[in-house]
DNA sequence: GCAAAAGCAGACACATCTGCTTTTTTCGTA
DNA sequence: TACGAAAAAAGCAGATGTGTCTGCTTTTGC
């Protein structure tokens, strides 16, 4: 996505561009196919993302690869920015959903949430949020938006973990080590297996390894 | 980096492009501004790549960053994806050199290592690298510099680690497990820390963590 | 049923990037 | 000192992306 002009005025007469409070004020029937060719919109652009990258989504390959024209897909977004915001937004909700989807069906030991997580990572819907989360590096706007989406994700599966694993709330700071060690080394694993490819086996090793250490940071297994 | 072309002929008459063969042949004194070129060249892109990250990095503000014309560039590199291409493999180069720097004066302890690759993440250096990196996804020509660049770095990177620590040499098993955890974790922090930022309370905490769980995994600590 | 509004499509103008070609400058060497 | 090759600058045409605008079709509310 190549560079734009600093976002405009958000134009309060318009169509409520990312916030949806048009459905409730007008729940009427028409509205619904908006919305829904906004999710075609914002699915293309996840999957442009994963095949082309972040540097290589034009507006007319995600309106190619939406199955319409430009035309309609600035008339619901106005700006390839918003476009790529809201999908910034709709990538983190879609995580969560999964991840609480995921939640009620889950064991309560380590091992299967870890690898809940590292079941995660290796979804488009990651590869998508990290090339936006990169971009967002160098874009402010993108940034501002990442941001809250960001910490409401970490407090979520920050609730998740304690619902799961309720003795961890005995000692929060080996907990906050443990999700924070968690994170990262899988994360991190996620993007090194993207760009150069690491063998199953060492993910494997890592993975029970993780496990091991979780294990030994939890408060009734610590001396 | 927009979209180019797919590399064209290496035109073997030209100037050798990524080998330098050229000093080589002609050792003489010009050849010298030349490679000097070429590095200011090489740097205003790492520099770009930094501040505009691998999407909006464009041979105009290369060129400019370097205080060169844009004619000048492609005198030296032809091409946009050449530039990239060689940029790669120099900041290859670059993290090489700092880590055998670092080698020397290092103690051989865990913890000095372990401080001494995050030190290496936290140079801007490394979110060039990464840039390309992430770019080279989906882009194969990067890709093909890339991999043999990774296989390199991982291979000294393990010389390095073996050599100030022999005692690995006895369970390699588990020195693979050190090192996948280190490297993952370490830089999966790195990138998560430029996306959104981590307080360095938990850098801490993690990198102490990660100390101890490699001290438990050396050979002659386990049972 | 009809006017207003929204969904949608195509065309337009503007900007910019890319690679190529041509010209000027620099500088080593005969 | 003058020649010639390499370095650097400048100019050019093609391609592509972006946002706006106009017009057509469909839905909605009165």
């Amino acid at each position: 996505m190549k560079a734009m002009p600093t976002q405009k005025i958000p134009s309060p007469g318009k169509t409520a561009s990312i916030g949806s409070a048009r459905q409730l004020i007008e729940p009427t029937a028409q509205a619904l196919k908006s919305a829904k060719t906004r999710s075609r919109l914002i699915d293309a652009t996840i999957r442009c993302l994963v095949k082309f990258s972040y540097a290589d989504t034009t507006t007319p390959k995600v309106a190619e690869e939406a199955g319409l024209s430009r035309g309609a897909m600035l008339h619901h977004f106005e700006n390839g920015r918003q476009l790529m915001q809201a999908t910034l937004v709709e990538l983190h909700r879609k995580r969560l959903r999964a991840f609480r989807r995921a939640a009620g069906t889950l064991d309560h030991d380590a091992r299967t949430l870890l690898h809940a997580y590292w079941d995660q990572l290796l979804r488009p819907n990651f590869i998508a949020f990290q090339e936006l989360a990169n971009a967002s590096r160098t874009d402010k706007e993108l940034a501002a938006v990442l941001e809250p989406v960001r910490r409401e994700f970490d407090e979520r599966w920050h609730e998740l973990a304690i619902e799961l694993f309720p003795e961890w709330a005995d000692d929060l700071a080996a907990f906050k080590i443990a999700l924070a060690l968690t994170q990262n080394t899988l994360e991190g694993m996620a993007l090194n297996r993207v760009t150069h490819g690491i063998d199953e086996e060492t993910i494997s090793l890592v993975l029970d390894h993780l496990e091991k250490v979780i294990l030994d940071l939890r408060p009734d297994r610590r001396s």
